[in-house]
RNA sequence: GGAGAGGUACCGAAGCGGUCAAACGGGGCAGACUGUAAAUCUGCUGGCUAUGCCUUCGGAGGUUCGAAUCCUCCCCUCUCCA
């Protein structure tokens, strides 16, 4: 390549690595090294971190793993790395409990599971996995305080989370501080030239910069991407708050949650999500700003959207039928569970057995408020003993099962 | 080490001797309505062999006819001083 060519391909690298991103950090050596790169026909390495408690991915991982497939679609080498150790210090954003330390088995069972999600988005032959127990176990004390000495704790306590807890009086704990020491080092173990994360990781991204160039390494370009907020419209998508579309969810369940987002929060999904694949939806999107536009029909769009991301437009397809059957036209889905239960069993305990109710009160409560039906008729009587048969049971608008009374 | 504040149901937060299974808000669930599992309005939201019974207000004891509320010890958090 000439070095014309190289600068034209810099400059179309950076605008995608810009793309959706809410900063980049380190542009100008990263153009140095990317030229540099590019005439060596040498791969970046792209860093992103995951936290192995909790294996399964949901809508808001995907936003960071889209760009991490753009950079992969680049030629550039990304790195899975998996935080085995820094799960046993505990996830300082996670105020309260520390996490129970995860076994080895545990650890690789996640991070296949990760591995294999992470395959519905990006290519994983070309991927490297790793473990950063692999270095940190073996860092002996002496080298963890030298790596601490490295930052200052007025520094640590310009991060975010732990400035607005410093100020509110809740605990912090010392070993908190040591996470982004942890994350930091990574990079310097990885020889990291670029990580991505989310805005709230910021701080820590910024200070493996510092650490890297410590430690003799060029630092690190960092790429922050915008939060995903959850099904509940006000915080981050997390599985601790249950407000989150798992990318192993059914289409019709993705297809309904997201239908059931607000129509504000609607906007900043598609913003988000959209990656420039949704390009085409732009206008819509725009007039919807200006209140003008139909909402309804683009929020049927964005849903099918996501579904298809995941699960393909058959699916999509499916999904959207479901919805327009079971919600809209309050009708019966296609298929429908099937448990069998003994005979003479009360009503209550078919609930609970159908997993509709966690305890007997609530299946109770239940039924006085009208939410079972039974083939379609209302039940208003708790006590109800169902004779020998098949029935459709119903719980509220979306809930269906089988029950075969013995 | 000293002084003070505090730990309440899924979360936030009232209650400070009986009328407390515990106000209120959020979340969740349900009903009505609708453009949808949006918005809005209404109800429910510890368990059970259910007009009663059992467990719950950081933990363990104690006072009392009776405790989330009073006392003792312990654990945890925050603030200020050293």
């Amino acid at each position: 390549m000439t070095s014309k060519a190289i600068q034209k391909e810099v400059d179309r690298q950076i605008e995608v690595m810009r793309d959706g991103a809410v900063d980049l950090f380190g542009e100008d050596d990263l153009r140095k090294r990317l030229a540099q790169a590019l005439a060596e026909k040498r791969p970046l390495r792209v860093k992103l971190g995951m936290d192995p408690s909790s294996p399964d991915l949901h809508l808001g991982h995907t936003v960071v793993l889209q760009k991490l497939k753009r950079l992969q679609q680049l030629g550039h080498t990304p790195i899975f790395l998996v935080g085995d150790f820094t799960a046993r210090i505990g996830d300082p954003s996670g105020k309260k409990k520390t996490r129970p330390a995860l076994s080895k088995d545990e650890v690789e069972k996640n991070a296949a599971t990760y591995v294999e999600q992470v395959g519905r988005i990006l290519d994983v032959e070309s991927i490297e996995v790793r473990f950063n127990s692999e270095w940190m176990e073996a860092m002996s004390t002496t080298d963890m305080v030298r790596l601490c000495s490295h930052y200052t704790v007025a520094r640590l306590l310009e991060r975010d989370d732990f400035s607005k807890r410093y100020k509110a009086g809740e605990p912090i704990s010392v070993h908190e501080f040591l996470y982004p020491f942890v994350q930091a080092y990574d990079s310097v173990a990885l020889e990291t030239d670029i990580e991505i994360g989310g805005t709230d990781q910021t701080f820590n991204l910024l200070m493996a910069r510092e650490i890297q160039r410590d430690y003799g390494q060029p630092p690190q370009a960092v790429i922050t991407h915008p939060l995903l907020v959850g099904t509940d419209g006000s915080d981050k998508m997390s599985k601790s708050l249950g407000n989150l579309i798992g990318i192993t969810e059914s289409p019709e369940e993705m297809y309904g949650k997201t239908m059931s987002i607000t129509d504000t929060l609607m906007l900043d999904w598609f913003d988000i999500l959209s990656c420039r694949e949704w390009s085409d939806l732009d206008d819509d999107r725009a007039k919807l700003s200006c209140d003008a536009g139909d909402p309804f029909a683009f929020k049927k769009m964005l849903a099918a959207r996501i579904v298809t991301r995941f699960h393909g437009s058959d699916a999509a397809d499916r999904a959207i039928l479901h919805f327009q059957n079971v919600i809209r036209d309050k009708g019966v889905p296609d298929e429908v569970f099937e448990i069998e239960v003994a005979s003479g069993s009360g009503l209550l305990d078919i609930l609970r057995q159908l997993g509709f109710a966690a305890s007997t009160s609530e299946a109770r409560r239940l039924v006085s408020q009208q939410a079972v039906s039974i083939d379609g008729q209302k039940v208003g009587d708790p006590g109800l003993r169902p004779a020998s048969g098949s029935y459709l049971i119903r719980v509220g608008r979306r809930r269906f099962g089988r029950v075969r009374v013995g």
